[in-house]
DNA sequence: AAAGATCGTTAATACGATTTAATTAACAAT
DNA sequence: ATTGTTAATTAAATCGTATTAACGATCTTT
């Protein structure tokens, strides 16, 4: 069963192909009368007419699709950006395509040439390219906008979610409850990530802001992959090694999904409470955060406007010849999973 | 910059568009000499040359797109379903298109048109299309799937999970354990949910089938939304008026988002524990019922080779024209989180 | 040596829309 | 009556590829 071209409905509203692309698209700047718009109308339903939107491409050069780049989707954080961006964009008429790397840079290449040969509208990145040279030279063609870290070497649209001052505001936070044994917990990933290095490196300056030693802060790195779980996993097999050795007072997790791994494993053991004993605190707010008893206290990015502005940015066809590069305004969100230093070390302070 | 077009290689190459096309495609069919083809190859990539898929979608009216709906990325279940389908469409060189329809039917009837005018390959539905007429009719043009649960009414490909040997699996689990008191967890959404019928139709009728009383399951309903967060709150405030009436032994959540919302309000409770005092099960398999402490069972339905199987009946790697409807078999993963039923139920149970 | 068969290549066309420039019709102004 | 102006419509030229049928050249076959 073929369906009905702009011709077919041309013949039998009884007007010309020009006329049925007039009425359809609503051609600015062209009238024409209410009979015959209402004839091809009535045509184009009859016939139940869909535009072609590979003729309107090739003319147009414009698909309506958006690629979003993203690392996976194991950790909820991504899902959640990817359903804002989604969410904005359907109202604007556009589809996103969704392009999961897993990490791999091979994968990441692959779908940069479907996307450009799917001739994209825009590409938004949430996380850190790896094929940094290639998108670069892509987004002379397409417009790129990376929603993570900015770095200076790289001259890209960038929104960032300012992960160094993220840092700094759970490691102050932690600091003015009076904890002074503080462990951050990493759980690798098979690429680098410049969002956990810029977090870890607003704590340690937070530390330092305080005049306290670098040993304050105990780094500590296992070897999990990339999968939700097996962040979460990470979480509490460290948190377990940390109850052993029983200093730590505060621990801070890469992310919400480790921390949330290593607040599973203190609820589950029988003397320690949170945060009466030990406070837990991530990054990225995602919904799991909230969902934890205790809830876990996080830093969130307004995220949802984030998305909303990538998007603008991505589509924003203007001949902008500058990078722009814009910063989020982290927000700190205490919940239950964060107290007071337990009194030992309280006094421990008091002594300095 | 305008980017090259066949045209632009076959002048470099110094050989008619006609050639390049067959190089790039690798037509079957025609031979062409081994000069011939590395000119063309060396030209293209010289000039960059990538094909329009505007045009090539023209001709071949093969778009290498894919639909995919969901209700929500709140519930990491359809995160992770997306994840195996693109996982596979990308190695077969499709890209698959995020429709999230939010349970809104307008929505819903925006990304089927969208679908259409982008001439997708086909659409794959993971739940129950409100549209149920539109899509009926749509499926005559392009290929639908439905992974979700079959309907007799509804002449469309289907994989069915299967949701109520889902709930007799779980059912018969806590029966044999001794529980004579289930409480199922309903969260309400905001439209109807085939699988959650299902679901708790297989529980009653494995109750049915053990010549136990209906009274044996206890419904109950919260009046919560579609977000993942406020999934689990309802669970929790569901097991909140449980433990306030401590009658019941055994939990069902109608998904692992559910019960796990459920577990945190007893990890939350003083006297009460998982499994010794209740058990807790959920449906789905997500990540987070593994992630939970103790970990709950749930029932799995092997995803990744539902989804894939999804992919190749869509893509109509078997050519059939009747309508297909399979079934997953669902499998009971018991974990921590379920046990025998306390001992006063026991006794209660010897005395019948 | 004539007639096929095979190989490598190409000219021409079609796909279904948008868009530019041209055309007609109607009507006002001189 | 002629010209100019505006409104409504359309013919024709693209956009970049895949595909069909045809072509000349070379090689077989008899």
């Amino acid at each position: 069963m073929k369906r009905a071209t702009s011709k077919d409905v041309a013949k039998l509203a009884g007007v010309s192909q020009t006329t049925v692309s007039f009425v359809i698209n609503n051609t600015p700047g062209v009238s024409l009368s209410e009979e015959t718009r209402r004839k091809v109308l009535d045509a184009a339903k009859q016939l139940q007419y869909i535009p072609n939107s590979f003729a309107k491409g090739l003319k147009t050069s414009q698909s309506k699709l958006l690629g979003v780049f993203l690392p996976t989707m194991n950790n909820p954080y991504y899902p959640m950006l990817m359903q804002y961006i989604e969410k904005y964009t359907a109202k604007l008429g556009y589809n996103v395509i969704l392009c999961c790397t897993y990490r791999n840079s091979e994968r990441e290449k692959a779908y940069l040439d479907l996307c450009e040969e799917k001739r994209v509208d825009g590409i938004i990145y949430l996380f850190t390219p790896n094929w940094i040279k290639r998108v670069i030279q892509l987004s002379h063609t397409i417009p790129v906008v990376l929603l993570s870290e900015k770095s200076d070497e790289v001259p890209l649209n960038t929104i960032s979610l300012n992960g160094f001052q993220c840092g700094q505001l759970v490691a102050r936070h932690l600091l003015e409850l009076g904890h002074r044994k503080i462990a951050y917990l990493l759980s690798s990933v098979t690429s680098v990530s410049l969002t956990r290095a810029k977090r870890l490196e607003g704590v340690r300056n937070a530390i330092r802001d305080a005049n306290l030693p670098p040993e304050t802060l105990r780094v500590l790195t296992a070897p999990q992959g990339d999968s939700g779980q097996s962040e979460a996993e990470a979480g509490y097999s460290m948190m377990d090694q940390l109850l052993k050795e029983g200093e730590i007072t505060a621990v801070i997790g890469v992310n919400d999904l480790v921390a949330f791994g290593a607040l599973s494993r203190v609820l589950n053991s029988a003397d320690k409470k949170v945060p009466q004993d030990i406070s837990i605190c991530g990054f990225d707010n995602i919904y799991l955060a909230s969902m934890a008893h205790p809830r876990i206290t996080t830093v969130s990015y307004c995220t949802e406007a984030l998305c909303k502005l990538a998007v603008d940015m991505v589509l924003k066809v203007s001949e902008d010849t500058d990078v722009l590069k814009l910063a989020s305004e982290p927000q700190l969100i205490i919940r239950e999973s964060t107290g007071p230093a337990p009194r030992g070390d309280i006094q421990a302070l008091a002594e300095e």
